[in-house]
DNA sequence: TCGTCCATATTTACACTGTAAACATTTTCT
DNA sequence: AGAAAATGTTTACAGTGTAAATATGGACGA
């Protein structure tokens, strides 16, 4: 409730958007995206059926702004994992396990977050937090050194590796792809051959 | 047309259940899983719009039987892509390409393969399937010894490392995350490191 | 303070969807 | 030939997204 209940009694609900974004987030990790309707959320909170459509144009724009969402906590939580004193090594390691706990303890959202045909990829606010991202998985790449003799694009294959094996990692982990025994104490850090940390 | 059109005219069609599958598969990488319709797909061979009940009985039981199709495919790709006689090295290069290829080849429906809340998980055909493309990955992951020091699960976690990457990879550049100059030429063999290729 | 504008919410309407149930037609098997 | 099963159709209904018209109340300048 706090700041998603209504602020106003009345017509007017005072909060909407917010509390419909909140509405969506649960049914979504209840029931998946592809049950996620809009008339649903506007009967959790208890607006008429159509009033989502005021906030975010259709489904699309509610979805986006779950994605969007999402990529924020995702860095937030790749960020909060991070001890600014620590070398790259140890910085990758956490934010590397921060990444695949906020895959874990939001399978749906996190599947939505790379649905293409759910989100409107071209929102400027959803590319901004996707940057945010990117930015922290391109600083904890640097230095990894994996392509030496590539020349410029060095930097960018390193990006390129480590966003790769960390998101097919997380979602086949949430989908339920790996054994248990195959992933029980895996360090992710671990999961770089060690000739390869030089940060 | 020829397999999948009708075997005999009037009122059985004779082969609904491939045609069916081909017209879902084609308006599948035309619009996306979500946009796709049981009744789309009647309407595109010409039958009544109930008439996919019979042979896949709901809506998840067609998505199901595409996503099968595809993890047949899949690890046909790879497979395809192996060279009898080479070492392990050139067998796992070529297997990623294939895997890469396939992805990028079928964007929808790759995603589609992921798809948690839209495929029945546990149906008995798409495990199979499932089961074959982890084989190959499997196959091509052994010897790798990444894991040195893991004990009994090192070649699992070998597993998990090569299937993470390659998933990874090939769902973040279907989904167009990566610049095309960090892409340009990059060999997937190329991706892991030098040092840990003793296959 | 009043009145206008605008954001916010509702009502209504409609086409489309998945699915259940009853019915029709054809093939298959004994 | 006749029964049984497989395959399609028709009908029906509850949900869904979304467009359009309408209603409500707050914000803000005259």
């Amino acid at each position: 409730m706090d700041d998603i209940a209504a602020s106003k009694s009345g017509y007017h609900h005072g909060n909407l958007k917010a509390a419909l974004l909140a509405a969506a987030r649960a049914i979504l990790e209840e029931s998946g995206h592809s049950a996620l309707s809009l008339r649903q959320c506007a009967k959790a909170i208890g607006v008429s059926a159509t009033a989502p459509q005021n906030h975010f144009g259709n489904k699309s724009g509610l979805l986006t702004a779950l994605a969007t969402q999402g990529y924020a906590e995702l860095a937030a939580y790749m960020r909060a994992s991070l001890v600014p004193d620590a070398n790259r090594k140890e910085r990758r390691s956490a934010a590397l396990q921060g990444y695949v706990a906020f895959a874990l303890e939001n399978p749906a959202l996190y599947e939505l977050m790379f649905a293409r045909d759910r989100v409107l990829a071209d929102d400027k606010a959803l590319l901004e937090q996707v940057g945010a991202c990117f930015a922290v998985l391109a600083d904890i790449s640097q230095e990894l050194d994996l392509f030496p003799n590539t020349g410029a694009d060095a930097a960018a294959r390193g990006q390129v590796f480590v966003w790769s094996l960390v998101h097919g990692y997380a979602q086949l982990a949430t989908a339920g792809r790996f054994k248990k025994e195959a992933m029980k104490g895996l360090d992710i850090l671990s999961i770089f051959p060690k000739g390869n940390q030089t940060g």
